[in-house]
DNA sequence: CGTCCACGTCTAC
DNA sequence: TAGACCTGGACGG
């Protein structure tokens, strides 16, 4: 569930949620949970959240009552503290009955009422953390959805910084500049913008202006751009940074609580992350990042493979194969947030219908334009078709109807893509 | 059963 | 630039 819309909409599902609660007692720790106890008790607080990028503050605020001295002696707080959190890969809060208490619930906040609720920071993998008396971690930049201002001018005005010398695709993950932004919102601004995802982040970026003119309101100003500037406007990175995860957030808040919601919105919104006919590459960080096109020139090839076990093509190529080809059908495991799940579960039904092939190519060669398009008609007609891989037939059970997706290791240059977003190729070999 | 994969950081060689 | 940190769903055998 989390990069920085699924964080905020963590915050209003607390604010919401917690509306009017009054909470008492220690806040509790599970027993597996290496993060920090939270030294806070009180007879009776309130809960409040904000978010900042992938960060979510929780606020715990005594209620006042008339006794001080009291309350020193039983060590009950008196001011308000905050606990800052970051989701890890699985985290997200649930408000529920305490005899339903989610499995790996962490962090538990009691209400006071006779059978309590809680409010519990749920945590399936553990990545997440959360520190007590926190505050923003100080390292990360401002926010892509509430400090657009600041986070844009973050950015132009460091371009020069070393850490723009990398692909687009990876510096987007860096949270010193693009806090909020993380590995599906990566590839859906990417492909709004039609930026190839390895090119140099420096030469986007540079000549942007710190100054976003979607921000004037200067209705004079407004007409004399024409739509040039929209254009402008629309396909810059750094606005898109904003308007994308804006558009997620807009979703609603009930894309958020797993148990409400129907993920069809988000799985809907999606264009390009786990999409069929998209392809796919792992970056210089081992992770995956969606794309439609052209990879860019700064792209890994396939050498992240091919060195392992260089000298067994063999075994190399099936693994690569493996990858490629079953990937796809179940990057569907987020627990967290249904939202994920549901998104593979209905690609992969869909896909049945479908039939979409592709090629992968891992290998050396990058083949010219001509071959892939003989590649595409050839599997285009052939509808179920396995992919050869050189030594290993990968075969596919058309019972098992997997999904697939495109994915495309090698840099090949952008094989066009049809319409019909079932069909794509682009192999090698 | 075993392998692969996942919305993210972290720290250590 | 690798691992480490974790759990669990989907698949393949």
């Amino acid at each position: 569930m989390p990069e920085g819309p699924e964080l905020h909409l963590a915050s209003l599902y607390v604010n919401s949620m917690c509306e009017g609660v009054v909470f008492s007692g220690p806040v509790r720790k599970s027993e597996v949970s290496k993060n920090p106890d939270v030294p806070f008790t009180s007879e009776a607080y309130r809960i409040t959240a904000t978010s900042r990028g992938k960060e979510v503050k929780l606020t715990l605020t005594p209620i006042k009552k008339d006794e001080p001295k009291r309350r020193m002696k039983t060590g009950q707080a008196e001011q308000p503290i905050d606990i800052v959190f970051r989701f890890g890969m699985s985290g997200y809060f649930r408000f529920t009955r305490e005899d339903e208490l989610p499995k790996h619930a962490h962090l538990c906040f009691y209400s006071k009422e006779k059978p309590s609720r809680v409010l519990s920071f749920v945590d399936t993998r553990r990545f997440g953390s959360w520190e007590p008396n926190g505050t923003w971690q100080p390292n990360r930049g401002p926010c892509v959805l509430f400090e657009y201002k600041k986070f844009r001018e973050n950015v132009v005005s460091n371009v020069s910084d070393r850490a723009f010398d990398r692909p687009i695709c990876e510096v987007l993950l860096n949270q010193k500049y693009f806090n909020g932004i993380g590995n599906y919102l990566r590839a859906e601004i990417l492909f709004r913008s039609n930026i190839p995802p390895f090119v140099s982040a420096r030469a986007v970026l540079e000549g942007l202006d710190s100054d976003d003119s979607c921000e004037n309101e200067n209705p004079l100003k407004k007409e004399t751009d024409t739509k040039k500037q929209m254009k402008h406007e629309m396909s810059d990175l750094l606005r898109l940074c904003h308007a994308v995860p804006l558009e997620v957030v807009n979703l609603g808040g009930k894309g958020y609580d797993p148990t409400k919601k129907e993920y069809s919105d988000f799985e809907a919104w999606l264009q390009c992350y786990c999409v069929d006919g998209m392809k796919s590459l792992q970056d210089h960080n081992g992770r995956t990042i969606w794309f439609r096109g052209d990879p860019g020139p700064m792209s890994p090839k396939a050498k992240k493979w091919a060195k392992k076990v260089n000298d067994h093509d063999y075994t190399d190529k099936k693994k690569v194969k493996m990858r490629s080809s079953s990937r796809h059908l179940h990057n569907s495991v987020y627990l967290s947030s249904v939202s994920f799940h549901q998104v593979a579960k209905r690609k992969r039904e869909a896909k049945v219908k479908k039939t979409v092939i592709k090629q992968e190519g891992v290998t050396k060669t990058p083949k010219n334009e001509k071959d892939a398009r003989l590649k595409e008609a050839e599997s285009k007609r052939r509808k179920p078709a396995k992919t050869h891989e050189v030594n290993t037939p990968q075969r596919e059970t058309r019972s098992s109807a997997r999904r697939r997706k495109t994915s495309s290791v090698e840099a090949t240059a952008g094989v066009a893509m049809s319409k019909n977003k079932n069909v794509l190729s682009t192999g090698e070999e």
